[in-house]
DNA sequence: CATACGTGGTT
DNA sequence: TAACCAAGTAT
């Protein structure tokens, strides 16, 4: 089978060149695996690394999270970006604890029903953590995929059912081998299947490539690009969050008033956050959600 | 299915 | 410098 040679040439490649990341150690557990792939998704690997080790040193089990306020884990996130994942992050370990004694369910189901965790993250919990056989599909894998098998120069724009079976066909039947072979892919695409400027040349699938056998066709003409961050609400959003979160305490609509000088953008931009449950509204005042108050008021 | 949602490094 | 990119999720 042509199909099981993939992933055993991925995983040959994958145990001499994998990168050496903490949340690979065997054992680590479902709750630092959780933590990782919730703040791997459209963040970086190299920021997140810092981030992580912080994290779960302050917060080792799901419990010790439960018990802290949210706002002190939209504090820890720093600058990763997408704050609401801390949020969201607060929430899971309030529902770990409530639901499944305060550890990380194995399976899809329940895994999918926690906050914050979608298709992609429930199936990655689930096979790198506890070794189940479920294909793992992030962008990488759909760019590989659709390259090495379907000769085709990208995925599509949206996760398909689709991109689901074709990654389905390509694992070993050996559970623990077939999350290798899902890890194999994603750091194929990470470091060697590059969007921008694939390395054929180093990758150990080029000679089963369907898309490197039809001379690398180009991708079609441009996609709609989308909105430019600079002067967008997001952009309000992240500086209005900023203050908040170097607060000590409760913050003055009136500073608040100096991050943006549009005030209907400002306002809106606000309410979001509040609307998004990261911030809330004391009198004239604003903190981070949960904020406990300070003893020196 | 399109869009909102941060941030900072790379090309 | 502007555009692109980085292990997605929710609506």
């Amino acid at each position: 089978m042509s199909t099981t040679q993939l992933a055993a040439e991925a995983i040959r490649w994958y145990d001499e060149n994998a990168r050496d990341l903490p949340w690979r150690e065997p054992g680590i557990g479902g709750w630092p695996i959780l933590v990782s792939e919730v703040m791997l998704q459209q963040t970086p690997v190299v920021r997140v690394l810092p981030a992580w080790r912080a994290w779960l040193t302050r917060w080792p089990r799901p419990a010790d999270l439960a018990a802290d306020t949210p706002a002190e884990a939209i504090r820890m996130w720093g600058r990763l970006g997408y704050p609401r994942r801390a949020l969201r992050l607060h929430e899971c370990a309030v529902a770990l604890v409530a639901r499944h004694d305060g550890e990380v369910p194995t399976g899809l189901d329940e895994l999918l029903a926690l906050p914050g965790v979608g298709d992609y993250t429930a199936r990655a919990v689930a096979a790198f953590a506890y070794g189940r056989r479920h294909p793992v599909v992030d962008t990488n894998v759909r760019r590989l995929v659709a390259r090495a098998v379907a000769g085709e120069p990208d995925a599509g724009p949206a996760t398909r059912p689709a991109d689901l079976v074709a990654t389905e066909a390509l694992l070993p039947a050996a559970p623990e081998r077939a999350a290798r072979a899902s890890a194999a892919f994603m750091e194929l695409g990470a470091l060697v299947c590059t969007a921008r400027s694939p390395r054929c040349v180093d990758c150990p699938l080029a000679a089963r490539c369907a898309w490197r056998a039809s001379g690398r066709t180009a991708p079609p003409g441009p996609t709609r690009r989308p909105q430019r961050y600079a002067g967008t609400d997001r952009q309000v959003r992240g500086k209005l969050l900023a203050v908040l979160r170097e607060a000590t305490g409760p913050v003055p609509r009136a500073r608040l008033d100096l991050v943006w000088s549009d005030d209907l953008q400002r306002s809106r931009a606000l309410a979001g956050l509040i609307e998004d449950g990261l911030v809330e509204m004391l009198d004239d005042t604003c903190v981070l959600a949960g904020e406990q108050p300070s003893a020196d008021g």
